[in-house]
DNA sequence: CGGATGTCAGTCGGACTGATATAA
DNA sequence: CTTATATCAGTCTGACTGACATCC
């Protein structure tokens, strides 16, 4: 486990910085990530997965309404609630920064020889299951770095 | 590389949230983590791997400091420069975090079944070879989140 | 009424730009 | 003199706490 921790630290920080756009701060892009994900959020709900306090969020999204990314919607079902939802810009943006990721993440890939690419390609099934055991474990879990 | 890509963001955003305790900023822990992995840098160093300018390193430095998690020693072979080491519990603190994702990460690895764990097991050298390779490449590689 | 949801007001840390002292 | 290194001064974004309006 100490290895692989280490290397997968190393791997986290690396990829964290490979978008090359970067205006926007760390908890909007994670904002922006989780809808576009999860789809339309409750405030509250955002909250709890970003680990921000309510007013910090009501602030955020209001900054990224501002920027056209999100839109507020009412929700029919509960009078106090607001809905928060991205717009095409917000989608489009998650979007290009996914694309970005995809693109210099080949870069790097392409160096590799093909047993070193068929085992990155083999570990995708167990680390999808280990985000699922995550999702379904304690309540840690929130989507930073769109 | 499309599932690929997003299979590593998903695991990203899971595994940068690991840690329990979140006293610090992303930036600082950013610093802690740089220094513990390459030793002592000058401050123009950090500001360059970390992304901030010079004056934001000073101040963090300085904050850092002043929470005893790093001291300034000065260059002897440099009047000007100012070389910033980690202190013994600033190298504990970076250790804590480590130990704490070794500790989460096993506990998710726990619920794989063994072809999976070796999945990922095998995966390792090969991440190590992506980081080196974008080590050596372009020059975009910083050390966020200790 | 009591609890949940969202916002307003005020404060503060932590980033930026521009200017400055000192040493190579 | 010019360049590199670090810091100082002033400003601004984005976080927090506490108080509050609104709806279930």
């Amino acid at each position: 486990m100490e290895d692989l921790t280490t290397t997968i630290e190393d791997f986290n920080t690396l990829f964290i910085r490979l978008p090359t756009v970067r205006q926007l701060g760390f908890s909007s892009l994670s904002v922006l990530h989780t809808l576009s994900r999860r789809g339309p959020r409750r405030l509250t709900a955002l909250t709890a997965t970003e680990q921000l306090t309510q007013p910090a969020m009501t602030s955020l999204v209001s900054r990224l309404e501002r920027d056209g990314l999100v839109e507020r919607r009412s929700d029919p079902s509960d009078g106090r609630a607001v809905l928060v939802a991205l717009t095409k810009a917000g989608a489009e943006l998650v979007r290009a920064r996914h694309a970005n990721r995809v693109t210099r993440l080949g870069q790097l890939i392409a160096g590799l020889d093909d047993d070193q690419r068929d085992a990155i390609a083999r570990s995708m099934p167990a680390l999808r299951r280990v985000i699922e055991l995550a999702a379904s474990g304690p309540p840690n879990v929130g989507t930073p770095e769109g």
